[in-house]
DNA sequence: ATCACCTATACAACTAGACAAATGTTATCC
DNA sequence: GGATAACATTTGTCTAGTTGTATAGGTGAT
């Protein structure tokens, strides 16, 4: 007979702990080391049942801090109004945004095209990251064109979100031209903002949103955690 | 599998923008806080950083005002007179040579053909480092025709400037006929005298000087920190 | 004999939080 | 107006805890 490894038992106890739950998501579990003192074995044999775990995307290690209880991946609509608060409200998660970097600098030739500008022309870049309930979703840069939004970064600073920024500025509406998506491995810096391993599998989409008079607004980069995000096309609300 | 720290990555990051000019020189960084904000990790990994890069002299703190940015990686023009002392003091900056060897020996074909010089020809070589502020800039070595300049080492050790060297001797004024630039990885004794990690970039230069008669009177090579120097190209002065 | 499984130990890398010390800014008082 | 006090911000230092990785060795089934 094939008895069951001790650290098989060990992950079916952690999982069922964590679908009966007694673990909330997105916190954290008991330390390594209290964990092999509960189940009575070496912290190795722990460390290979949560390897297991984190393989399947039930749980995420965060070096230093603890392991963490992963959450649903999240469905997120893209179509002609993609708005990242509405999105993630509707599907009763807490969304947020943090600034990372806002700067202003010369548009290079790809930017400017998409906003139609003449090379060479000054656009506003906003460097951020999205959350949703605290956990990273996505990385996200906005570039808007600078003449004819001067004041959208103290505007985006205010209220993080580019809807109301772009509200304030004039813009009632906007809708989506297009969107590419493309696969992409995360790099050490996005791996780092989005808690995920260096390597793990990035969704990447660029889009340009226009005005009602067909005016592009913003030219958009997004990179998704694909473990924890699925882009849904074709849902249109 | 030996994973590049994430202090070192952010240093690099760091780096990279003040290299870019994203900050000004004597400018303030970002507090602790934010940097840690923005690239996502703990302050203390950030101060990991931080602590490297001021130990390079890149930066300097000072408690209760910030971290400060010390001195751009130096501008370096490259055009038909290249003269150090000249390059640096411009920029406001403290230029100091030292001498590492200096000897006489017989030119290799390479040398001796950059020189016009017959095969098997005697050739005085001066093998230096080059500091800006106190901080290595750049390894190099000078090489001239011994029978031309017999006492060119004595006159380099007096005044460790070329320019002052071969004036000296005779030559009122010389300019670079060529100039090559390609990138190399720094070997160990390079880093070791440049005060850079084993295998950074450097960057290459191959010249030769000739006096207004268009007689080659100096043939150099010149090692530059990659990290540290921006060689420019065409801004003649 | 080999291989998967497990133990044991040590150190590196990173997080977390708290408090001290220096500095810069603002309010207050006379 | 100028000195002073109060406060907020920022770097410096310390302690403690957590995951990641490497090395070495033991045990049992096939």
């Amino acid at each position: 007979m094939a008895r069951t490894p001790v650290w098989k038992s060990i992950a079916i106890a952690l999982t069922d702990d964590i679908a009966q739950g007694r673990y909330e998501t997105g916190g954290k579990l008991p330390a390594e080391a209290q964990l092999s003192a509960r189940f009575g074995v070496n912290r190795h044999t722990v460390r290979r049942a949560l390897a297991e775990m984190a393989e399947q995307g039930l749980v995420f290690p965060r070096r230093g801090a603890g392991v963490f209880v992963a959450a649903k991946p999240t469905d997120y609509p893209i179509g002609k109004r993609v708005r990242f608060h509405q999105n993630l409200t509707r599907e009763g998660r807490n969304p947020a945004k943090q600034i990372l970097t806002l700067e202003t600098r010369i548009a290079a030739p790809r930017e400017a095209n998409a906003l139609q500008l003449d090379p060479g022309a000054e656009v506003h870049v906003y460097d951020g990251l999205s959350l949703a309930d605290g956990q990273p979703i996505a990385l996200f840069q906005s570039i808007f064109p600078a003449d004819r939004f001067p004041g959208i970064l103290d505007a985006l600073q205010e209220q993080h979100s580019v809807t109301a920024a772009l509200q304030k500025l004039g813009v009632e509406d906007y809708t989506r031209i297009e969107t590419r998506i493309t696969a992409k491995l995360a790099t050490a810096m996005q791996a780092l903002h989005l808690k995920i391993a260096e390597g793990s599998p990035i969704l990447r989409t660029t889009g340009v949103n226009a005005d009602p008079q067909g005016q592009p607004v913003e030219f958009g980069r997004t990179w998704f955690a694909g473990d924890r995000v699925t882009l849904t096309v074709g849902r249109e609300t």
